[in-house]
DNA sequence: TCCTTGTTAGTCTTTCTTTGACCTTCGTCC
DNA sequence: GGACGAAGGTCAAAGAAAGACTAACAAGGA
């Protein structure tokens, strides 16, 4: 956690309190840790995408900010929805597979331990195979098929 | 312990006060001692191994690290042993597997929820791939290491 | 001696981060 | 309505790590 990046990430992720969503400056913010505004939005878009559960609105111009949401999704369609989602993908990356895990951790769907293991099963390292990113998506698919029969 | 290697391997381990993980900088480290980084690499990989009970993550990139964790506590023989076993295996069909994962469960070393995930991730539906069981064995694998690493 | 195993160094690759230059949009003030 | 400043957006290049692979070298044993 030496990079800014991630420190910038947990003071973002600390401002939800309850909430679902909060609103910022990202020129503030970029002027408040001394660095580039791009970074913000190196920041947002690294940590906060749609995959993680989370959306960004923003708008520009004087008095412009930045909003960021939580995606609440109702439990009994998300994996549903998820699977539909990788299945309509060609390939899955390992960056992609841990986002929607962590997601699903994030919101209670499957426990931090379960998210190592099915992140420890698509990893890069235990994938060092031809077609990687296509065998990938098939176990992740079944990964979720058990989720949503248990 | 002529040689520099063993050297830097009791430095690493000199970081090891109460604390049961260590987080270094390969490149740092390579340049304290005046050698190659690949050379910290040469030290992690021989003498931090899960046989002689250490599990390796790392991060690349801008604030890029190694992180070093002794495995400690109840982990310590039964994992790093069927680690090992596996490893000795050529290939790794699903009943094996699931045998080899249904017996975690019942020790309590792993949840039910857990188990069913390992299940779903080297099943024959997600692993409907030339030379399965090949790579069944490397998830297999992988994701030991992950229940070691927790 | 020759062969095997272990060590050391070096090069290239991959991944992730950081910065900067330039672009677009919006609001305000004549 | 046009000019101007204040946001934020985009993208590419550079930088910062660690990983993979290979070659050279060293030491010990058959």
């Amino acid at each position: 956690m030496a990079n800014i990046s991630d420190t910038i990430e947990q003071f973002i992720k600390s401002f939800f309190g309850d909430s679902d969503s909060i609103q910022l400056s990202r020129n503030d913010l970029a002027h408040y840790f001394g660095v580039s505004p791009s970074q913000i939005s190196y920041v947002l878009t690294t940590r906060f995408s749609v995959d993680k559960g989370y959306v960004i609105e923003s708008k520009r111009g004087g008095g412009g900010s930045v909003t960021v949401a939580k995606i609440v999704g109702t439990k009994q369609d998300f994996l549903p929805e998820l699977l539909k989602q990788t299945d309509a993908l060609d390939v899955l990356t390992f960056n992609k597979a841990a986002a929607m895990v962590d997601r699903l951790a994030r919101d209670g769907i499957v426990t931090d331990g379960e998210a190592a293991i099915v992140k420890s099963a698509v990893s890069d390292k235990a994938l060092a195979i031809p077609m990687a990113d296509t065998v990938r998506k098939n176990i992740f698919k079944e990964i979720l098929v058990g989720l949503i029969r248990r």
